[in-house]
DNA sequence: GTCTATACGCCGATAGAC
DNA sequence: GTCTATCGGCGTATAGAC
Protein backbone atom coordinates (compact mmCIF):
# COMPACT_ATOMS: atom_id res chain seq x y z
CA UNK A 1 0.00 0.00 0.00
CA UNK A 2 3.31 2.57 0.44
CA UNK A 3 3.54 4.40 -2.97
CA UNK A 4 4.92 7.26 -1.55
CA UNK A 5 8.40 7.46 -2.62
CA UNK A 6 10.50 10.63 -1.69
CA UNK A 7 9.71 13.68 -3.82
CA UNK A 8 12.29 15.90 -2.61
CA UNK A 9 11.95 18.44 -4.94
CA UNK A 10 9.72 20.99 -3.91
CA UNK A 11 7.59 18.55 -1.27
CA UNK A 12 4.63 19.40 -3.60
CA UNK A 13 3.13 15.94 -4.45
CA UNK A 14 2.89 14.51 -1.57
CA UNK A 15 -0.83 14.35 -2.37
CA UNK A 16 -2.58 15.22 -5.04
CA UNK A 17 -6.11 14.95 -3.45
CA UNK A 18 -5.08 16.78 -0.61
CA UNK A 19 -3.45 19.50 -2.10
CA UNK A 20 -6.48 19.91 -4.56
CA UNK A 21 -8.90 19.84 -1.55
CA UNK A 22 -6.87 22.63 -0.08
CA UNK A 23 -6.41 24.81 -2.84
CA UNK A 24 -10.75 24.41 -3.47
CA UNK A 25 -11.14 25.15 0.40
CA UNK A 26 -9.46 28.61 0.26
CA UNK A 27 -10.55 29.95 -3.69
CA UNK A 28 -14.54 28.40 -2.07
CA UNK A 29 -14.09 30.58 0.93
CA UNK A 30 -12.69 33.98 -0.71
CA UNK A 31 -14.57 33.77 -4.49
CA UNK A 32 -17.47 31.67 -3.37
CA UNK A 33 -18.07 28.44 -5.14
CA UNK A 34 -20.15 29.81 -8.12
CA UNK A 35 -17.02 32.25 -8.38
CA UNK A 36 -14.11 29.16 -8.27
CA UNK A 37 -13.46 27.75 -11.18
CA UNK A 38 -11.67 24.11 -11.65
CA UNK A 39 -8.71 25.82 -13.48
CA UNK A 40 -8.20 28.41 -10.68
CA UNK A 41 -8.33 25.25 -7.71
CA UNK A 42 -6.13 23.24 -10.27
CA UNK A 43 -3.81 26.36 -10.68
CA UNK A 44 -3.48 26.88 -7.01
CA UNK A 45 -3.00 23.12 -6.65
CA UNK A 46 -0.42 22.96 -9.25
CA UNK A 47 -1.64 20.36 -10.62
CA UNK A 48 -3.17 19.54 -13.96
CA UNK A 49 -6.72 20.26 -14.93
CA UNK A 50 -7.86 16.37 -15.46
CA UNK A 51 -7.21 16.05 -11.87
CA UNK A 52 -10.45 17.08 -10.69
CA UNK A 53 -12.62 14.40 -12.94
CA UNK A 54 -10.30 11.96 -12.15
CA UNK A 55 -9.99 11.99 -8.59
CA UNK A 56 -13.54 13.68 -7.85
CA UNK A 57 -15.59 13.18 -10.19
CA UNK A 58 -16.58 16.70 -10.34
CA UNK A 59 -16.36 20.16 -8.79
CA UNK A 60 -19.33 19.52 -6.83
CA UNK A 61 -18.00 16.14 -5.15
CA UNK A 62 -14.66 17.82 -4.24
CA UNK A 63 -17.14 20.92 -2.52
CA UNK A 64 -18.33 17.90 -0.28
CA UNK A 65 -15.59 16.42 0.21
CA UNK A 66 -14.03 19.77 2.06
CA UNK A 67 -16.67 19.35 4.59
CA UNK A 68 -16.33 15.77 5.55
CA UNK A 69 -13.41 16.24 8.36
CA UNK A 70 -16.62 18.62 9.81
CA UNK A 71 -18.73 15.75 9.88
CA UNK A 72 -16.24 13.91 12.55
CA UNK A 73 -14.65 16.98 14.64
CA UNK A 74 -16.94 18.38 17.28
CA UNK A 75 -20.78 17.71 16.51
CA UNK A 76 -20.64 14.45 18.52
CA UNK A 77 -20.41 15.77 21.99
CA UNK A 78 -22.89 15.46 24.43
CA UNK A 79 -24.66 17.73 26.08
CA UNK A 80 -26.99 16.10 28.45
CA UNK A 81 -28.66 18.94 30.21
CA UNK A 82 -28.64 18.90 33.62
CA UNK A 83 -27.03 22.23 33.51
CA UNK A 84 -28.38 23.62 30.74
CA UNK A 85 -26.55 26.88 31.45
CA UNK A 86 -23.14 24.85 31.64
CA UNK A 87 -24.08 23.82 28.02
CA UNK A 88 -24.46 26.84 26.25
CA UNK A 89 -21.48 28.04 27.70
CA UNK A 90 -19.43 24.94 26.28
CA UNK A 91 -21.20 25.13 23.09
CA UNK A 92 -20.30 28.57 22.29
CA UNK A 93 -16.80 28.14 23.21
CA UNK A 94 -16.74 24.88 21.29
CA UNK A 95 -18.54 26.37 18.06
CA UNK A 96 -15.77 29.75 18.66
CA UNK A 97 -13.35 27.47 18.66
CA UNK A 98 -13.48 25.50 16.44
CA UNK A 99 -14.66 28.42 14.32
CA UNK A 100 -11.28 30.13 14.64
CA UNK A 101 -9.21 27.04 13.69
CA UNK A 102 -11.85 26.19 10.32
CA UNK A 103 -12.39 29.88 9.34
CA UNK A 104 -12.56 29.09 5.76
CA UNK A 105 -14.76 26.44 6.11
CA UNK A 106 -16.92 28.46 8.26
CA UNK A 107 -17.16 31.42 5.04
CA UNK A 108 -17.75 28.86 2.77
CA UNK A 109 -20.46 27.48 4.95
CA UNK A 110 -22.00 31.01 6.02
CA UNK A 111 -22.05 31.84 2.05
CA UNK A 112 -23.61 28.36 1.22
CA UNK A 113 -26.46 29.35 3.86
CA UNK A 114 -27.07 32.62 2.67
CA UNK A 115 -27.57 31.27 -0.72
CA UNK A 116 -29.65 28.97 0.09
CA UNK A 117 -27.28 26.78 -1.98
CA UNK A 118 -28.50 23.57 -3.69
CA UNK A 119 -25.77 22.20 -1.72
CA UNK A 120 -26.63 22.76 1.38
CA UNK A 121 -28.90 20.12 1.23
CA UNK A 122 -26.00 17.85 1.46
CA UNK A 123 -24.40 19.40 4.37
CA UNK A 124 -27.94 19.23 6.75
CA UNK A 125 -26.83 16.33 8.16
CA UNK A 126 -23.33 18.45 9.28
CA UNK A 127 -24.62 21.77 10.72
CA UNK A 128 -28.31 21.01 11.39
CA UNK A 129 -27.57 18.88 13.95
CA UNK A 130 -25.41 22.18 15.96
CA UNK A 131 -28.50 24.44 15.03
CA UNK A 132 -31.16 21.78 16.75
CA UNK A 133 -28.37 21.19 19.58
CA UNK A 134 -28.46 24.96 20.34
CA UNK A 135 -32.33 25.23 20.07
CA UNK A 136 -32.66 22.15 22.45
CA UNK A 137 -29.75 23.66 25.10
CA UNK A 138 -31.93 26.69 25.17
CA UNK A 139 -35.17 25.18 25.15
CA UNK A 140 -33.93 23.92 28.40
CA UNK A 141 -32.70 26.89 29.40
CA UNK A 142 -36.15 28.18 28.96
CA UNK A 143 -37.99 25.52 31.36
CA UNK A 144 -35.79 26.08 33.58
CA UNK A 145 -36.27 29.62 34.06
CA UNK A 146 -32.79 30.29 33.52
CA UNK A 147 -33.80 32.73 30.26
CA UNK A 148 -36.90 34.17 30.06
CA UNK A 149 -36.74 36.89 27.66
CA UNK A 150 -36.60 36.54 24.17
CA UNK A 151 -38.56 33.74 22.51
CA UNK A 152 -36.40 30.58 22.01
CA UNK A 153 -36.62 31.14 18.47
CA UNK A 154 -35.32 34.21 18.15
CA UNK A 155 -32.87 33.46 20.67
CA UNK A 156 -31.59 30.42 18.03
CA UNK A 157 -30.79 33.44 16.18
CA UNK A 158 -29.27 35.89 18.14
CA UNK A 159 -27.03 33.26 19.63
CA UNK A 160 -25.50 31.79 16.16
CA UNK A 161 -25.40 35.26 14.71
CA UNK A 162 -22.94 36.20 17.28
CA UNK A 163 -20.97 32.80 16.86
CA UNK A 164 -20.90 33.15 12.91
CA UNK A 165 -21.05 36.01 11.98
CA UNK A 166 -19.53 38.48 14.35
CA UNK A 167 -16.37 36.80 14.70
CA UNK A 168 -15.68 36.52 10.87
CA UNK A 169 -15.60 40.21 10.24
CA UNK A 170 -12.66 41.48 9.09
CA UNK A 171 -14.67 43.21 7.18
CA UNK A 172 -13.41 46.74 6.26
CA UNK A 173 -11.86 46.89 9.52
CA UNK A 174 -9.91 43.81 9.78
CA UNK A 175 -9.47 44.44 13.85
CA UNK A 176 -9.79 41.48 16.06
CA UNK A 177 -6.38 39.91 14.21
CA UNK A 178 -5.39 40.52 17.80
CA UNK A 179 -7.57 38.71 19.94
CA UNK A 180 -6.73 34.85 20.38
CA UNK A 181 -9.48 32.43 19.94
CA UNK A 182 -9.70 32.08 23.97
CA UNK A 183 -10.26 35.72 24.08
CA UNK A 184 -12.99 35.85 21.62
CA UNK A 185 -14.76 32.85 23.12
CA UNK A 186 -14.76 34.67 26.49
CA UNK A 187 -16.05 37.84 24.99
CA UNK A 188 -18.32 36.12 22.77
CA UNK A 189 -19.37 34.05 25.62
CA UNK A 190 -20.11 37.13 27.71
CA UNK A 191 -21.78 38.97 25.21
CA UNK A 192 -24.41 36.08 24.76
CA UNK A 193 -25.00 35.64 28.30
CA UNK A 194 -25.79 39.06 28.63
CA UNK A 195 -27.83 39.11 26.06
CA UNK A 196 -30.08 36.73 27.25
CA UNK A 197 -30.04 38.00 30.52
CA UNK A 198 -27.97 35.08 32.25
CA UNK A 199 -26.63 36.54 35.10
CA UNK A 200 -23.26 34.53 35.08
CA UNK A 201 -22.32 32.21 37.82
CA UNK B 1 -42.02 63.58 -21.22
CA UNK B 2 -44.75 61.63 -20.32
CA UNK B 3 -44.32 59.13 -23.06
CA UNK B 4 -46.33 56.25 -20.61
CA UNK B 5 -49.41 55.09 -22.54
CA UNK B 6 -52.18 52.94 -20.58
CA UNK B 7 -50.43 49.53 -21.78
CA UNK B 8 -53.76 47.93 -19.88
CA UNK B 9 -52.50 44.04 -21.43
CA UNK B 10 -51.52 42.98 -17.91
CA UNK B 11 -50.11 45.90 -16.42
CA UNK B 12 -46.62 44.47 -17.27
CA UNK B 13 -44.70 47.50 -19.52
CA UNK B 14 -45.15 49.64 -16.84
CA UNK B 15 -41.21 50.26 -16.51
CA UNK B 16 -38.82 48.64 -18.02
CA UNK B 17 -35.93 49.29 -16.00
CA UNK B 18 -37.69 49.14 -12.72
CA UNK B 19 -38.79 45.39 -13.69
CA UNK B 20 -35.49 44.70 -14.71
CA UNK B 21 -34.35 45.70 -11.37
CA UNK B 22 -36.56 44.08 -9.26
CA UNK B 23 -36.09 40.94 -11.24
CA UNK B 24 -32.29 41.67 -10.47
CA UNK B 25 -32.78 41.89 -6.74
CA UNK B 26 -34.67 38.96 -6.13
CA UNK B 27 -32.63 36.70 -8.08
CA UNK B 28 -29.13 38.51 -6.77
CA UNK B 29 -30.57 37.66 -3.70
CA UNK B 30 -31.52 34.09 -4.53
CA UNK B 31 -28.64 32.73 -6.01
CA UNK B 32 -25.49 35.57 -5.99
CA UNK B 33 -24.24 37.54 -8.36
CA UNK B 34 -22.34 34.93 -9.96
CA UNK B 35 -24.77 32.19 -9.60
CA UNK B 36 -27.56 34.78 -11.40
CA UNK B 37 -27.04 35.10 -15.32
CA UNK B 38 -28.73 38.22 -17.53
CA UNK B 39 -30.70 35.47 -19.22
CA UNK B 40 -32.31 34.46 -16.00
CA UNK B 41 -32.94 37.90 -14.83
CA UNK B 42 -34.31 38.96 -18.54
CA UNK B 43 -36.51 36.13 -18.23
CA UNK B 44 -38.25 37.29 -14.82
CA UNK B 45 -38.80 40.25 -15.82
CA UNK B 46 -40.32 39.13 -19.28
CA UNK B 47 -38.33 41.27 -21.36
CA UNK B 48 -35.76 40.62 -24.26
CA UNK B 49 -32.04 39.55 -23.39
CA UNK B 50 -30.83 42.44 -25.01
CA UNK B 51 -32.37 45.25 -22.62
CA UNK B 52 -29.62 44.70 -20.11
CA UNK B 53 -27.18 46.36 -21.80
CA UNK B 54 -29.44 48.68 -23.39
CA UNK B 55 -30.93 50.35 -20.67
CA UNK B 56 -27.82 49.35 -18.57
CA UNK B 57 -25.04 49.07 -20.21
CA UNK B 58 -24.55 45.20 -18.81
CA UNK B 59 -24.88 43.11 -15.64
CA UNK B 60 -22.69 45.02 -13.14
CA UNK B 61 -24.53 48.17 -13.82
CA UNK B 62 -27.49 46.37 -12.60
CA UNK B 63 -25.93 45.44 -9.82
CA UNK B 64 -24.81 48.90 -8.72
CA UNK B 65 -28.37 50.58 -9.51
CA UNK B 66 -30.31 48.01 -6.97
CA UNK B 67 -28.38 49.69 -4.19
CA UNK B 68 -29.02 53.50 -5.34
CA UNK B 69 -31.78 53.71 -2.78
CA UNK B 70 -30.08 52.21 -0.29
CA UNK B 71 -27.57 55.49 -0.79
CA UNK B 72 -30.43 57.73 0.17
CA UNK B 73 -32.54 56.41 2.37
CA UNK B 74 -31.55 56.19 5.74
CA UNK B 75 -27.96 56.64 6.42
CA UNK B 76 -28.12 60.61 6.40
CA UNK B 77 -29.66 61.01 9.57
CA UNK B 78 -27.89 62.50 12.35
CA UNK B 79 -26.40 61.25 15.67
CA UNK B 80 -25.21 64.12 17.75
CA UNK B 81 -23.78 61.93 20.55
CA UNK B 82 -25.22 63.38 23.05
CA UNK B 83 -26.88 60.77 24.42
CA UNK B 84 -25.12 57.90 22.99
CA UNK B 85 -27.12 55.57 24.55
CA UNK B 86 -30.23 56.57 22.93
CA UNK B 87 -28.02 57.08 19.48
CA UNK B 88 -27.71 53.37 20.05
CA UNK B 89 -30.94 52.43 20.59
CA UNK B 90 -32.12 54.80 17.16
CA UNK B 91 -29.33 53.44 15.05
CA UNK B 92 -30.13 49.50 16.04
CA UNK B 93 -34.26 50.21 15.38
CA UNK B 94 -33.68 51.68 12.23
CA UNK B 95 -31.27 49.38 10.90
CA UNK B 96 -33.76 46.78 11.95
CA UNK B 97 -36.41 48.43 10.37
CA UNK B 98 -34.55 48.63 7.28
CA UNK B 99 -33.20 45.47 7.16
CA UNK B 100 -37.25 43.98 7.29
CA UNK B 101 -38.17 46.33 4.69
CA UNK B 102 -35.01 45.67 2.06
CA UNK B 103 -34.37 41.84 3.17
CA UNK B 104 -33.26 41.12 -0.54
CA UNK B 105 -30.42 44.02 -0.45
CA UNK B 106 -29.34 43.25 2.44
CA UNK B 107 -28.88 39.56 1.48
CA UNK B 108 -27.25 40.74 -1.65
CA UNK B 109 -25.24 43.06 0.77
CA UNK B 110 -24.67 40.26 3.16
CA UNK B 111 -23.13 37.73 0.53
CA UNK B 112 -20.85 40.55 -1.26
CA UNK B 113 -19.39 41.10 2.07
CA UNK B 114 -18.72 37.44 2.56
CA UNK B 115 -16.99 37.60 -0.54
CA UNK B 116 -15.09 40.39 0.04
CA UNK B 117 -16.04 40.69 -3.79
CA UNK B 118 -14.65 43.04 -6.00
CA UNK B 119 -17.71 45.31 -6.48
CA UNK B 120 -18.08 45.89 -3.38
CA UNK B 121 -15.56 48.71 -3.40
CA UNK B 122 -18.09 50.34 -5.11
CA UNK B 123 -20.80 50.59 -1.81
CA UNK B 124 -18.06 51.41 0.51
CA UNK B 125 -19.79 54.70 0.64
CA UNK B 126 -23.01 52.88 1.26
CA UNK B 127 -22.34 50.89 3.94
CA UNK B 128 -18.96 51.42 5.50
CA UNK B 129 -20.59 54.99 6.84
CA UNK B 130 -23.05 52.44 9.11
CA UNK B 131 -20.21 50.49 10.34
CA UNK B 132 -18.35 53.95 11.02
CA UNK B 133 -21.63 55.13 12.55
CA UNK B 134 -21.70 52.25 14.85
CA UNK B 135 -18.36 52.39 15.82
CA UNK B 136 -18.70 56.52 16.64
CA UNK B 137 -21.48 55.89 18.15
CA UNK B 138 -19.98 52.51 20.34
CA UNK B 139 -16.95 55.10 21.20
CA UNK B 140 -18.97 57.39 22.57
CA UNK B 141 -20.45 55.35 24.74
CA UNK B 142 -17.40 53.71 26.26
CA UNK B 143 -15.67 57.90 26.52
CA UNK B 144 -18.62 58.13 29.32
CA UNK B 145 -18.46 54.97 30.59
CA UNK B 146 -22.08 53.79 29.11
CA UNK B 147 -20.68 50.72 28.08
CA UNK B 148 -17.23 48.97 29.42
CA UNK B 149 -17.15 45.36 28.47
CA UNK B 150 -15.53 44.31 25.18
CA UNK B 151 -13.55 46.34 23.66
CA UNK B 152 -15.08 48.52 20.45
CA UNK B 153 -13.60 46.87 17.85
CA UNK B 154 -15.36 43.42 19.26
CA UNK B 155 -18.55 45.36 20.48
CA UNK B 156 -18.85 46.60 17.04
CA UNK B 157 -18.70 43.52 15.32
CA UNK B 158 -21.54 42.02 18.06
CA UNK B 159 -23.77 44.64 17.18
CA UNK B 160 -23.28 44.34 13.60
CA UNK B 161 -23.76 40.84 13.78
CA UNK B 162 -27.02 40.82 15.65
CA UNK B 163 -28.25 43.43 13.26
CA UNK B 164 -27.42 41.62 9.80
CA UNK B 165 -27.14 38.48 10.64
CA UNK B 166 -29.57 37.32 13.42
CA UNK B 167 -32.49 39.03 11.92
CA UNK B 168 -32.01 36.92 8.61
CA UNK B 169 -32.07 33.50 9.48
CA UNK B 170 -34.90 31.32 7.94
CA UNK B 171 -32.16 28.68 7.11
CA UNK B 172 -33.82 25.81 7.73
CA UNK B 173 -36.30 26.91 10.52
CA UNK B 174 -38.54 29.61 8.99
CA UNK B 175 -39.39 30.49 12.21
CA UNK B 176 -38.93 34.36 12.53
CA UNK B 177 -41.97 34.47 10.56
CA UNK B 178 -44.50 35.55 12.92
CA UNK B 179 -42.67 38.48 14.38
CA UNK B 180 -43.10 41.91 13.01
CA UNK B 181 -40.25 44.57 11.97
CA UNK B 182 -41.21 46.70 15.58
CA UNK B 183 -41.31 43.58 17.73
CA UNK B 184 -37.75 42.09 16.28
CA UNK B 185 -36.01 45.45 16.55
CA UNK B 186 -37.18 45.67 20.48
CA UNK B 187 -36.09 42.49 20.87
CA UNK B 188 -32.63 42.69 19.14
CA UNK B 189 -32.45 46.03 20.77
CA UNK B 190 -32.70 44.67 24.40
CA UNK B 191 -30.62 41.59 23.34
CA UNK B 192 -27.55 43.92 22.20
CA UNK B 193 -28.41 46.23 25.58
CA UNK B 194 -28.20 43.81 27.64
CA UNK B 195 -25.13 42.04 25.67
CA UNK B 196 -22.88 45.32 26.40
CA UNK B 197 -24.35 45.21 29.94
CA UNK B 198 -26.13 48.79 29.36
CA UNK B 199 -28.63 49.03 32.53
CA UNK B 200 -31.81 49.89 30.16
CA UNK B 201 -33.26 53.46 30.49
C1' DG C 1 -1.68 8.79 -12.28
C1' DT C 2 -0.77 12.66 -14.75
C1' DC C 3 -0.51 15.28 -18.69
C1' DT C 4 -2.26 17.97 -23.27
C1' DA C 5 -5.75 18.79 -26.39
C1' DT C 6 -10.27 19.22 -27.29
C1' DA C 7 -15.51 18.87 -27.03
C1' DC C 8 -19.44 21.32 -26.14
C1' DG C 9 -22.61 24.27 -23.57
C1' DC C 10 -23.55 28.48 -21.35
C1' DC C 11 -21.97 33.08 -20.35
C1' DG C 12 -22.31 38.31 -21.37
C1' DA C 13 -22.60 41.39 -24.98
C1' DT C 14 -23.93 43.25 -29.43
C1' DA C 15 -25.44 43.78 -34.52
C1' DG C 16 -29.13 44.61 -37.13
C1' DA C 17 -34.20 44.06 -38.38
C1' DC C 18 -38.42 46.05 -37.01
C1' DG D 1 -37.20 50.72 -27.57
C1' DT D 2 -37.51 46.04 -28.27
C1' DC D 3 -36.77 41.99 -30.57
C1' DT D 4 -33.93 37.70 -32.74
C1' DA D 5 -29.69 35.86 -34.10
C1' DT D 6 -25.15 35.37 -33.31
C1' DC D 7 -20.21 36.21 -31.69
C1' DG D 8 -16.18 35.23 -28.90
C1' DG D 9 -14.81 33.62 -24.49
C1' DC D 10 -14.73 30.78 -20.68
C1' DG D 11 -16.89 27.04 -17.96
C1' DT D 12 -16.69 21.80 -16.90
C1' DA D 13 -15.65 17.52 -18.35
C1' DT D 14 -13.31 13.97 -21.01
C1' DA D 15 -10.40 11.38 -24.62
C1' DG D 16 -6.18 9.70 -25.40
C1' DA D 17 -0.94 9.92 -25.20
C1' DC D 18 2.57 8.93 -21.94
Amino acid sequence: MDQKQITSDKEKNKDVKNQILQSAKKLFSKNGYNGTTVRQICDEANVSLALISYHFGGKENVFFEIFAPFRLSFMNSEFDLSDPEQDLIRFCRMFVMYRYEEKELFNILQQELLLKSPRIEMLKDVFLQAWEQLRIILLACKERGIIDNPPVDMAVNFVMGTLMFSLNNPFLNPSNVNHTSEEAADLAVNYILNGLQISST
